[in-house]
DNA sequence: TGTACATCAGTGAACGCGCGTTCACTGATGTAC
DNA sequence: TGTACATCAGTGAACGCGCGTTCACTGATGTAC
């Protein structure tokens, strides 16, 4: 038995090959026939496994946002168990997603992949944006105060990403994005701390 | 004289073919033979004349960032000359661009495109940031407070069109972008403020 | 004012390339008996 | 335990498509004289 005909692991080979070609070529390159090759099968097995491209990129994406949650996880469980402290380390995760994987960030938030036909995506897009959402659920006191909380911090840490992976200017040259990244959220901290310590002093923040 | 050989302005009917596409049919759609037959002309000669593709798609970005900085300005001039109103008017005009010309907000803010090679694109998109930092600065008080606070602002309204473009969440359905980012800036207004009115506040900024 | 000529913008046919798709096939797997 | 057979994952050749590029060309423009 020196070639298989059978595979094994296809699926996930083709994933890894993906993911690996995303990550060297980007993501004009990611196609059938690269997959294939670099998984080493015929370039007609991605699209008779994953009925065609569609397919595979969004298995790609499921992928990618496994990757994404286990990196805010990662970060987030570092640090010691204060809403503030926990909430600037899932933020830390969100901008390694960026730094480590842009072509699969530019992927997973792209327009490139049907969503609504892939239950594993949707599911695990779900779990990636809920990581987020809980961080930010300490400092939410009520609708719709709360879920304008959760997306200015989530347009801060995406827009502080997506410029920054971009280079669209000088101002994002060179410099320690975490580091950063966490003085801004201190600058708003005090924002943050009206809503978490205090109930009596919401209503500045409805205006 | 009916069918002139010399086309009289090839270069803009090409740019305004490349904006309708893009418009239309996405940014996956602009290609040479494609604004060559939406002008009217043989495939070749947009090759021939913009030196290939890359050279086309410069000067469509170019544009781009020119209607980019005419939205911006043209909400920013509505308004009262009153720091906190004008720079959240240029936040409606970014949004404005993000929501009107979304494959244009893409190809701007995206790798497609070599800055490095076309002076006509820097500039413009030098002007198009300059209008929002020019807007951040009556806020700004020293460095890095100032900078930071530049990059805070854009940070967020470049996140916001960009989730609100991909719709990559529940949360960003069916939503008056407008009214709700006014809220977001309202909500900073606080801090905002803290540099705005009093300089003897500074210090909690820096952290 | 008229003629000759250089310039050059745009043409149209041809080329090679990589892509996704299709389809008859092959050979391994696993089940029924 | 062994045999027959259905299933199906992956093959490899062929197809058509749209792409950017190339190149000899055509015909309008504008300048020199």
């Amino acid at each position: 038995m020196n070639k298989p005909h059978h595979h094994g692991d296809l699926r996930e080979a083709l994933i890894q090959a993906g993911i690996d070609i995303l990550s060297e070529h980007g993501l004009a390159a990611l196609t059938l026939r690269a997959c294939a090759a670099r998984a080493g099968v015929s370039h007609a097995a991605p699209a008779h496994h994953f009925k065609g491209l569609p397919g595979l990129t969004a298995a790609i994406c499921a992928r990618g946002y496994r990757i994404f949650s286990d990196l805010m996880i990662e970060e987030r469980d570092k640090v010691a168990p204060d809403a503030f402290a926990r909430l600037s380390a899932i933020c830390k995760g969100y901008l390694r997603f960026a730094r480590e994987h842009p072509a699969l960030f530019r992927l997973v938030f792209g327009t490139k992949v049907d969503f609504c036909n892939d239950a594993e995506l949707m599911q695990n897009s779900a779990i990636a944006y809920g990581i987020l959402a809980t961080g930010c659920a300490p400092f939410a006191t009520d609708e719709p105060t709360g879920n304008r909380l959760e997306i200015t911090i989530w347009s801060l840490v995406h827009g502080y990403a997506s410029l920054m992976q971009n280079q669209r200017s000088d101002a994002f040259d060179d410099r320690d994005e975490a580091l950063e990244f966490d003085a801004i959220l201190g600058d708003l901290n005090l924002t943050l701390q009206r809503n978490y310590c205090s109930e009596s002093s919401r209503e500045p923040l409805i205006k």
